[in-house]
DNA sequence: GTCTATATGGCGATAGAC
DNA sequence: GTCTATCGCCATATAGAC
């Protein structure tokens, strides 16, 4: 089995996924990324030229991978309540091993939110195109004719918020790393069961 | 009526909120504060000595509201249904007229999670005692024996990340100004009628 | 490709006149 | 209390030897 070698520009991409994922754009330094891959401060402009082409190429593979599970769980042939529960348990799994991931990437589409066009075209990711699967779908099968906008959004915030949150329940409820892991492995029950639940009771009382 | 003249201390202070909150701490210039605050920039060092004072208090001051308003609504006599209307109504109008405060507060805890001790104290909040109020609530109103945990997670997570999401709502989905406002509007009905919702699902099937 | 040395500028903080 | 001037440091970036 033969190991795979990472050549010098992987190490130093890899140790500057570290160190802007945990510091951000303005609190980390080249040379603690230099540190981290082991090479010298020079070698770091040599590969990526300076700080910023640096951090573009970081931010593309972490919110490019992102996207791109986004749109192959709501694109598949999947049904919806499927599709909610893969992308639940998915989104709480890959996150809360990359806790550091989406404060990351919230910082910086508020500080150059420009970025995420080019993600979008490079990728061919089209938001819209989703949305519309997933309106079809709650139609056909909920048999519900609601804007799925706001179902998506809380599918979102229940899956996210919580893993974005870990420092806020570490330091005011007090919960340990263990504690942590229980309550995101229960939420990918929770989640998907409160989230049917609730569209189940738009079906009985059809308001909208 | 006279008008309210801030002394050059609130000046300041004002000036390091608008700054430290749209670009953190690592971000901010002490010369940006003390501009937008219209005086020297020693003045700045003068009235609070050094820059981790001044983002302290601006981090305390944020905070500190924030979490005097979540114990005032949840420990008050209102019925949960009443309390989870008034909440989500309540931090969705606040966060989304300041929405640059909910990414600045999880970004300092997660860098210094220390300083929410001091709050806390200071301002002798217990989360504690709020989730316990919440049980009790949720056993004596909706007559459910669930841990009240992941419902008041829940709640934080469907108001709290759509306004943290705004910039990605406004660059993905392409959503204008006008277009955020009508949907956090809409949201202060939504959001309580789809955990009411989920909630009532409970009580049909009360599995746990 | 990898290193040392250095240029260049910006930032937080202080000293000291008024 | 408010200003000007400046110190000392550190960060990004480049020049150039090997």
């Amino acid at each position: 089995m033969d190991k795979f070698i990472p050549t010098t520009e992987e190490r130093i991409l890899e140790a500057a996924k570290k160190v802007f994922h945990s510091k951000g754009f303005d609190g980390a330094r080249m040379q603690e990324i230099a540190d981290e891959a082991g090479v010298n401060k020079s070698l770091v402009h040599y590969y990526f030229r300076n700080k910023d082409n640096l951090f573009n190429a970081v931010f593309e593979d972490a919110f490019g991978k992102l996207l791109a599970k986004l749109n192959e769980i709501f694109l598949s042939d999947l049904p919806i309540a499927t599709k909610i529960e893969t992308f639940v348990t998915y989104y709480i799994t890959f996150l809360s091993r990359n806790s550091y991931l989406p404060l990351f990437i919230l910082n910086c589409l508020s500080e150059k939110p420009e970025l995420i066009k080019t993600i979008l075209t490079r990728k061919q990711l089209s938001p819209d195109h989703m949305l519309a699967r997933i309106r079809e779908q709650v139609r056909s099968e909920l048999h519900l004719d609601i804007d799925p906008f706001h179902i998506y959004i809380n599918i979102l915030s229940l899956s996210i918020f919580p893993v974005l949150a870990k420092p806020l329940l570490m330091s005011i409820f007090g919960l340990s790393n263990e504690q942590l892991a229980v309550f995101y492995e229960e939420r990918k029950t929770i989640v998907p069961e409160f989230i049917l639940n609730a569209l189940k009771s738009y079906e009985n009382n059809p308001s909208k």
